[in-house]
DNA sequence: GCCAAAATTTGAACCGATCCAACGAAAGTG
DNA sequence: CACTTTCGTTGGATCGGTTCAAATTTTGGC
């Protein structure tokens, strides 16, 4: 074949262009990365050269080599991508992280593992500075691809066990949010009450115990079961009789639940709902079912999700400190060089609403 | 100085473990590239002398600039970051470009050009194998980076006027979506009409005239303008007494926009809304002045959020096709090799919900 | 017109990997 | 035993830039 016109249109290089206008390819190269240093003459010559022959200006690839830093810091999860968009205390995580972001210049790359095939490879091969974990689900797994990158990172609510490692952690106590969400409804009076938990297991929901949830994933899940637990037994509530619904944090699961639940003879009149995505569910639930909140039966959330302000009624629920942990997380990263800096504990608070109020009974 | 452990610790190369593992580097990438090919006691070998001395894997950095793709794509918009967490049109978008990336397995890179300054470097230093421009304001601008960078890369929503390049653009049909809207009004027997509209100018908002607005920064803003007083002044609306507020998309504008249309003396019987954002913040505005939707007034809102579904009442608007628009986007930035492909515009729909009502005149 | 100082430009080294042609050794074949 | 294959390994080229010490040109002073 002969050549055409140019075959392969192969990419203009800094150097092609640096041939062309006749300099060396360091000079060409100070025409885009510091202008001032070059003669104007010259200058003109090699943006002349680079227009003439379609150079779009430095590769960031080649760049990124030399200079070690690439300026993004890299949000993983195990969920989908659009878990990002979708889930409530993800997009106010995510709103305040950017914000942090947007502050310092840095951008963000979103990494997801949903399919454990990709899961490593994504985290592997993510061009970023640093990791913030999302650590909803299959947390440890993550932490520890994340880690073994050698890179800055931070989990967000990771497994309160799994502190054998000394990993950046930041988190709220769960334990003492759940305990706080049970006392609020226990001091109004409630003696029977059921649980609408997270993920337990893999992808699926349906009744289960309170020995299975101590399998949990997720630490946060079963750390905030013990709490509710903690402070149910501290009242002489019988918890052996309380039903726990494994959810999968999403409207058919929790519908689920509440059929399962309410089809028993005997009726919770408090629900402890383990996130308030699953409480603003259980909230449409009870309204199509024409059970009053909080008239025949409260309910109290968790995280603490704008959503749960405005919707009717408004929810009560344990606030967790959003952004600000957002906030840490992309100071942790941005200003640690890499060495794990010690795990933070942040308060949770109980914003009482109009989803709780005194037992019926 | 002495060297006391190792000075500085260099983060460890590829070749220093080939080194100490005694083999050549291309054997040392082999082991982690393509392990088949190694023989299991040099892979042994290379594998103990990596974890020694505390290799974490090749560095995409490295990887990078050999195989080319980075395996992200990039979207850009000039607001800040966070935009794409807490405007809905931008979070139902994103949703649905991050499944598009899900099923490809390509990651996503957020970048902003918030800032003049940055926004050429971010975009010039983004590492993506492509960009998807949110053109929602200052779209021209964006889109001029992009193209320079000379990727494969789509404009969302793109300035219909700005047609004169050849850049692919996917957006819809602002003229006949607001046309829609307002003959929807007009066939309700409305006369009196306001319009809240998108930004204008450069961060302002106030009340403003129709020759302003055709200098909208975003063109979506004008078409909708234009769409809008077509329909009206071909049912003999005397549209030079329709007053235009420009707001910033936010509560406070639109607030301080129907203060200021309520205000005169012949207040409106129907609101044009140039987003569902918009239009949501207006009919709080509308329940606190105790002016009941659709009896008094009549809002019609444009973009189709899933907010605009459950909001108090439920919002009539413009439904754009936004989850097709974000798989096509994502679809010709990974199928597309750089080459713009044609403008395409896709087309919207009136969806009445309860927000409009008959005229009470 | 000569020399030192200042301003530019050069070219090689480097960033951290992947890829591939070539080579050596072990295994298989007649 | 010589002769192909096959398998594993090597080392150099390459990706596309940045950087910096040294070389070169300009400028300025006298």
């Amino acid at each position: 074949m002969a050549p055409l016109t140019s075959a392969k249109t192969r990419p203009v290089r800094l150097a092609d262009i640096a041939k062309a206008a006749g300099v060396s390819h360091g000079t060409a190269s100070n025409v885009f990365a510091r202008p001032e240093i070059v003669r104007e003459e010259v200058r003109e010559r090699v943006k002349a050269a680079a227009e003439a022959m379609g150079y779009g200006g430095p590769d960031p690839k080649g760049r990124l080599l030399r200079a070690g830093k690439v300026n993004a810091i890299g949000v993983a999860t195990a969920e989908p991508l659009s878990y990002f968009f979708e889930d409530p205390f993800a997009r106010v995580m995510m709103a305040s992280i950017s914000q942090a972001c947007d502050a310092t210049g840095a951008g963000i790359s979103l990494v997801s593992a949903a399919n454990s095939e990709q899961l490593a490879w994504n985290i592997q091969s993510a061009l970023v500075d640093g990791f913030i974990v999302f650590c909803v689900d299959g947390g440890s797994k993550l932490v520890e691809l994340a880690r073994d990158r050698k890179l800055p990172f931070v989990a967000l609510d990771l497994d309160s066990d799994d502190d054998d490692e000394a990993v950046a952690a930041i988190g709220v106590d769960n334990i003492a949010g759940a305990g706080l969400a049970a006392r609020h409804l226990t001091e109004l009076g409630h003696r029977r009450f059921a649980v609408l938990a997270l993920p337990c297991a893999d992808a699926g929901f349906g009744p289960t115990t309170r020995e299975q949830m101590e399998k949990a994933l997720y630490s946060g899940t079963r750390d905030r079961l013990r709490g509710y637990f903690a402070e149910l037994a501290r009242v002489d509530i019988d918890i052996s009789k309380v039903p726990i619904y494994e959810t999968t944090n999403d409207e058919k699961s929790v519908w689920a639940g509440l059929d399962h639940i309410f089809a028993g003879a005997e009726t919770p009149t408090a629900i402890l709902a383990m996130s308030d995505r699953i409480a603003l569910h259980a909230l449409d639930w009870l309204r199509q079912h024409d059970i009053t909140v909080p008239g025949d039966v409260s309910i109290v959330g968790f995280d603490g999700v704008p959503e749960g302000a405005v919707s009717k009624p408004p929810l009560t629920t344990i606030v967790q400190p959003i952004a600000e942990m957002g906030r840490l997380a992309v100071k942790a990263i941005l200003e640690n060089d890499g060495s794990p800096t010690s795990r933070q504990s942040l308060p949770v608070e109980l914003v009482v609403r109009a989803s709780s109020g005194p037992s019926p009974a």
